[in-house]
DNA sequence: AATGAATGAGGTTTCATTCAT
DNA sequence: TATGAATGAAACCTCATTCAT
């Protein structure tokens, strides 16, 4: 019993190894340089090895994904379970579920990105695909219905909440994204104050301004 | 004269071909399925002319963006030479670059934002990488020129200009590419709602109210 | 001793279930898609364990090929047995043993055709294909005895009596070659039709007519 | 034009060496010892150079096979075209077709039959395994052919001809199988008295006597 | 100038077998 | 005794690029 429970946690260790093995190389070279030699030095492991633990490359890859869209989640879900006592600051910590997300590990945050919305995803299996999509889903779901009750309570503008939660999220991918190509170039990431001010401008336009509202 | 005159020409035309070729597979297939192969079967060429017009595989695609590049530098260079006629406008017709770039040729406009934040970039040779770096600079000075002119105006709100330029391009990619990312899964593209609500919320936070100033 | 004994049956079960393991395999998938694995796991064992039974994987095979040919063997040595009490129909009992041969398990019959006339046996260690030699020989000779007594006893044509019993060992392979490669194309096998003919064929080229005898 | 006749020339030259070398492995180690490393290092050219003459693996092999398919058919065909002026020896005139298709390249009959009765078929892609079939099914169309014509001159016994001529082919594989698998193990193949001794079983058994006509 | 031919280097995956526990 | 874990060796295939003609 304490011999199986203890392999079971080595096996989850190398497992881990080979992900974040993975993620390193992402980081440093791409994911198209990523490649199951370069996993199995890195991890310290043979390349068969490897096949114990994933059934392919992709799954490697994919199975770190799912853990952080997972996270994602949790973090959308205590903003919409708190969203009566934060209703004044809802656009705020929507904004702060992003950052969570990629602050927590921003290679991830690339990785989970990447996936969306790169042509990779074509080529995936139908299964891992799939699984994708899913976790995709329901990340989704949550911000709609936080976006949703913002109008509903009218604390953000009147337009459809699917678009709302879109332009949101639109918003803080490209930012995320001119940060990580302008980091490409000068070896420099996060410059805060781009986000900062893409939520000020984000808050003047979508929260409804009381001022607004008592005219 | 006339002979290498005609020459010339018609490299240029072959050369035009295999790039669109290379564009072609890009939109049906993805940046890593291009392959000097297809590339050649579809330009009528033979895999080895390739190397006559070419040094090597990424500068075919490179030499796609670059000249649409230099047309997105056209569209911003026209609205800044009339910004004092469009002073009121200005935001709508910085955005109006945007949708003209990308509507132009929607297959352009993706690989050229493909390049600026995929990790591709990171393996071009450094001759290119400094090519398209130069490109992307260019295209940068000219956002930040209007979005100067617009703070110093008084028309957008007072934060330093380059800011908000990579805002503004911010929203523009976050968007388009989560048009993307959509169309990929349902097939279907261009939800123009969203650009609308995105163009209405970014002008709600970025251009100054007049009622606000004279307050 | 109880113990030792208890434990040399256990281990001779598990090698049996290995081995119909490995059988049922060769029938579903062919002799090269067997592996180690899914032997194991349809046997209810570890991979590992299947290498404290048998030095290779090979030998499981071989091992059912022996057990089958001993059975085949002493089908022979019956008809040798009885040969006077059923002069007048040898041939057809001689066929009734490569029927029975094939219908007590017919994929144990395919497999052991299948390593005699397969080029795997080539790859097989000199052990093992000595073995699988020697149980070939042995129902080889027991078929010359049989022919040769045919012959001797003018019930057969008068010809070597080895080359005879190799045509009719021929024709009956022949024949169930040619059903089971119709049965992969077409999915139904054993067509039996063929048998009666090639019986009545071989009948009436073997055995001396009585009346030719008696001119 | 005289170029590109070269050319193609020397193209056909090193398929038919790559298919050579395919077959020297095969003779001498079993189709699954085949593999492009040691092709390529018999043919001598280096391994990516295989694929430019063929799509894969398989297709060396099956190439090779539907050569010797056509030439097979070009014996019946002719065996049938002169039907009636060799009415007499119907049935040698058959076993000649198989005798010379096999004497004429001993190794691609075997390697043809290899593939007709073997699992291998199992796993060649459709497009390849549909060629084969259709090879396949000529032949037996031509055979058929014959033996209809045999029995409805009254040469052959009066069966079914498609069941006799699978009577003939079965003996005739059969024969063979027993002697190659003889010369595996000793060394010597092509034990012609065994082929002599059942065509006259088979002569015996098939053809119908005048003297039973007669009576 | 143009191209067919050739290949080196590299990538993924499979599997029989060994070994520490 | 039994097994999970590990791996070396090998197989197939792809593709950017070079070279002789």
């Amino acid at each position: 019993m304490g011999v199986a429970e203890r392999r079971e946690r080595e096996k989850q260790h190398r497992r881990e190894h080979a992900v974040e093995a993975a993620m390193e190389i992402y980081n440093e070279e791409g994911y198209y340089s990523i490649t199951m030699d370069k996993i199995a030095e890195r991890a310290e492991i043979s390349r068969a090895a490897l096949y114990l633990y994933f059934k392919n490359k992709d799954e490697i890859f994919i199975s770190a994904i799912m853990a952080y869209m997972d996270y994602f989640c949790s973090l959308l879900s205590d903003v919409y379970d708190r969203r009566d006592a934060i209703k004044e600051t809802l656009l705020e910590e929507l904004w702060g579920c992003f950052i969570k997300f990629h602050e927590n590990d921003p290679v991830a945050f690339d990785a989970s990105m990447f996936f969306h919305q790169n042509e990779a995803v074509r080529n995936l299996s139908p299964d891992l695909r799939n699984m994708l999509y899913k976790a995709g889903s329901n990340a989704v779901a949550y911000q709609h219905k936080i976006t949703d009750y913002g109008v509903s309570q009218g604390i953000f503008i009147d337009c459809n909440p699917r678009i709302l939660a879109e332009v949101i999220w639109s918003a803080f991918l490209g930012i995320m994204q001119v940060e990580r190509s302008k980091g490409q170039i000068t070896g420099k990431t996060h410059i805060n104050p781009t986000r900062d001010i893409a939520l000020e401008v984000l808050a003047r336009g979508i929260k409804k301004k009381h001022k607004e509202e008592n005219n």
